[in-house]
RNA sequence: CGCGGGAUAGAGCAGCCUGGUAGCUCGUCGGGCUCAUAACCCGGAGGUCGUUGGUUCAAAUCCAGCUCCCGCAA
C-alpha cells in the first residue's frame, strides 16, 4: 500500500485521546476528521467544556464535527461522505450510529471495546469486570454493526486483573494498548490478514450503566465484594458510605478477616481503620470526606472519633 | 451567574453562633514499664488560626474583599 488509510475518528472521553494521537502520527494512517460529542456545561460553575478528544483534534488542526445525534444530522453525514474515508473508527463515542452512517466509509466501521467480547457489552465494561471480581478482561476491536457491541471480532487482547488493580489503572492500560490495536486492525483488514470472527452468542452479557445507588457501600456484603466495588469505581464516581450525614468516599481498601456487626469500626491502627462486613472485614486505607481532600483513613478517624465522643 | 463544604502545630479535627488564657486524637522527641511491642504510663517541643483590610479596649471568633482545595450536579 502506498496510499495512507483514510480514517475518520469518533470518540469523546480521555481514554480515547491516546489512540487518536497515535493514529494522527501514524505513517500508515491519515486522520481526515474527528467526530465528538458537543461541548457541554461541566465542572464547577457549569462552564462549557470541550471533550478531551476535541481538544486533541484542535491541537492537530483537524476538522471537528459535533453532532447532537449523528443519525439525525444529514448535513454532517454529507460532509463525512465528501471526505471519502476508507474506515470509520469509533472508540467511546457515546452515540449510537445508524446504518446510513455505517455505509459511508469505503470499507468498514471498526469499534474498540474494552472487554473480552461477548462478555460485558455496553456502557461500563472495565468497571463492571472489576466489580464482578473478574480475574481477566481485555480489549477487542470489531466490525461495528447496528446491534450494540455485537460485531465480528478482529483482534482481541486479554488483560489480567490483579486483586489490587483499580479502574484508573485499567483505564491507563487500555488507553496505552488500544492505539496499536486499532492500527493493526485497519491494516489487517485492508490486507486481509485479519479474518473477523463471529462472537459466540452463549457468553453474551452486558455491562449495565452504573447507578448512583450502587456506589453506596453495603456493609452486609462480603468483604471482597466491597473491596471490588471500591477499586472498580475508584476514579469515577467513587464508592462511599455515609457518616454524620456526610459522604465519605473510600479510595483504597484491603480485605481483612475481622469480625463484627457489619458497618461497625472494629479496629484502628497505623495501617487504617477496619470495618466489619457481612463476611470478613475491610481495612480502609484512604478515604475522601465530602468537602475535603484525600487522606489516610487513620487520620480521618483521628479527627472524627473526638466528635463522636463529644456527642 | 447551577448548588454546597472547607483552610487552626507534621496529619486529622474541635473551638466561631454568644469576641477575652490555643484544645482533642495522632505523629514526633525524651523518660518509664515490659522478654518484647505498633500496647500501656509520665514528660517536652511544635501554631503570625489561608491572605488583605474593617469594626472593637480586645478578633481564630463579627463584617467585606482576595487566593487556594474539595463534594454534588452535568
Amino acid at each position: 500500500m502506498t496510499n495512507k488509510i483514510k480514517v475518520v475518528f469518533f470518540g469523546t472521553p480521555k481514554i480515547a485521546v491516546n489512540s487518536l494521537e497515535y493514529l494522527i502520527k501514524s505513517e500508515m494512517i491519515d486522520v481526515l476528521a474527528v467526530v465528538t460529542q458537543p461541548d457541554k456545561p461541566a465542572g464547577r460553575g457549569h462552564k462549557l467544556t470541550a471533550s478531551p478528544v476535541k481538544e486533541c483534534a484542535i491541537k492537530y488542526n483537524l476538522p471537528v464535527f459535533q453532532p447532537k445525534s449523528i443519525r439525525k444530522e444529514p448535513d454532517i453525514m454529507d460532509e463525512l461522505k465528501k471526505l471519502s474515508p476508507d474506515f470509520f473508527v469509533t472508540f467511546a463515542f457515546g452515540q449510537i450510529l445508524s446504518q446510513e452512517v455505517l455505509d459511508i466509509p469505503k470499507y468498514e466501521t471498526i469499534n474498540l471495546h474494552a472487554s473480552l467480547l461477548p462478555k460485558y457489552r455496553g456502557a461500563n465494561p472495565l468497571q463492571r469486570a472489576i466489580i464482578d471480581g473478574e480475574k481477566e478482561t481485555g480489549i477487542c476491536t470489531m466490525i461495528t454493526e447496528l446491534e450494540l457491541d455485537s460485531g465480528d471480532v478482529c483482534i482481541r487482547k486479554p488483560i489480567k486483573i490483579s486483586d489490587t488493580l483499580n479502574d484508573m489503572e485499567l483505564f491507563d492500560i487500555v488507553s496505552a494498548d488500544a492505539p496499536k490495536m486499532i492500527e493493526d486492525t485497519l491494516i489487517g483488514l485492508l490486507n486481509k490478514t485479519i479474518t473477523p470472527e463471529k462472537q459466540c452468542e452463549e457468553g453474551v452479557c452486558f455491562a449495565q450503566k452504573l447507578k448512583k445507588e450502587e456506589c453506596l457501600i453495603d456493609w452486609q456484603k462480603p468483604a471482597n465484594a466491597v473491596h471490588n466495588l471500591v477499586r472498580g469505581i475508584y476514579k469515577c464516581p467513587g464508592a462511599y458510605f455515609m457518616f454524620n450525614n456526610k459522604i465519605i468516599k473510600v479510595m483504597e481498601t484491603k480485605v481483612s478477616a475481622g469480625k463484627g456487626k457489619p458497618g461497625d469500626f472494629i479496629n484502628s491502627s497505623k495501617d487504617g481503620v477496619e470495618v466489619a462486613c457481612g463476611e470478613g472485614s475491610v481495612l480502609l486505607i484512604k478515604v475522601k470526606p465530602e468537602g475535603k481532600g484525600e487522606m489516610l483513613a487513620k487520620d480521618w478517624y483521628n479527627g472524627v472519633k473526638n466528635v463522636i465522643k463529644g456527642n
